[in-house]
DNA sequence: AACTTATTGCAATTCGGTTGCAAATATAAG
DNA sequence: CTTATATTTGCAACCGAATTGCAATAAGTT
């Protein structure tokens, strides 16, 4: 699994996440890239960069998915413990560096854990 | 807002949320309740009794939509502190009764919080 | 019982996401 | 540089959860 080969449609891919350092959702890298490259080849390419550990993915409040880059993850412990901040007044979603911890569960084996905070962001709450 | 006449259509949806404890997806229910009423009726019930704080929802690890039986949530304010445990093998989503801290984020203003667990239930931990 | 208003059923629609397959293209081999 | 081969892409069709408009139906009132 993972990148293979560096095509134009990847690295025109990897440019929206250098130059936007918050969180991309699909629908808006769709947009975004209309011109550029298909849909299909989007969720694809998203897909094998996840794989590859280079990207995260979490959903949005309306379950819809959202992309950003790996900071602390790595491609084999990929267990984004980190919360996902949606502002509801523009719509920005951030990855924060905070780490929340889960208790542990009596009885139950804990594998992933996906924390999404909603509120105004450090924009909008001024 | 909120039920305002106790339907037969009402009364059978409670009804499946009275004898499961866990959380029920709309689609589970629309499976079970198949022969009783349209899909259309049971999104706009659950609709309403969430408004009502009867129910309350969350979305599970697909960005499908889950429903539950509120028990501390109060309608007006309803802010879903407590995790939602999905199994990964029998697919059983269940409320948890801990509460998990969110700490204070600088700058920006919380309003709801969601957190997804996922791994082995209790039975499937086994 | 008659009336008013909420509720329901149905069919069509929306939209995010997926799939199959043929055409295009990156990379390796010669 | 050219050929071979395996990956990647585009396209169009498809899927399934959720929503909408509207006419028909059923609750609750008087």
């Amino acid at each position: 699994m993972g990148i293979l080969r560096k095509t134009k449609s990847v690295k025109s891919l990897l440019d929206e996440f250098e130059k936007d350092s918050s969180a991309i959702s699909v629908t808006a890298l769709i947009e975004r890239l209309d011109t550029e490259m298909n849909k299909t080849t989007i969720y694809r390419i998203l897909e094998r960069l996840e794989d590859d550990g280079i990207l995260h993915s979490f959903l949005g409040k309306n379950g819809h998915k959202w992309y950003a880059k790996c900071k602390g993850c790595s491609s084999s412990h990929h267990h984004d413990v980190h919360p996902h901040f949606e502002c509801t007044e523009c719509g920005k979603v951030d990855c924060l560096t905070i780490n929340i911890t889960i208790p542990e569960i009596p009885n139950r084996t804990l594998e992933t854990s996906q924390v999404l905070l909603q509120g105004k962001c450090e924009t909008c709450s001024k």
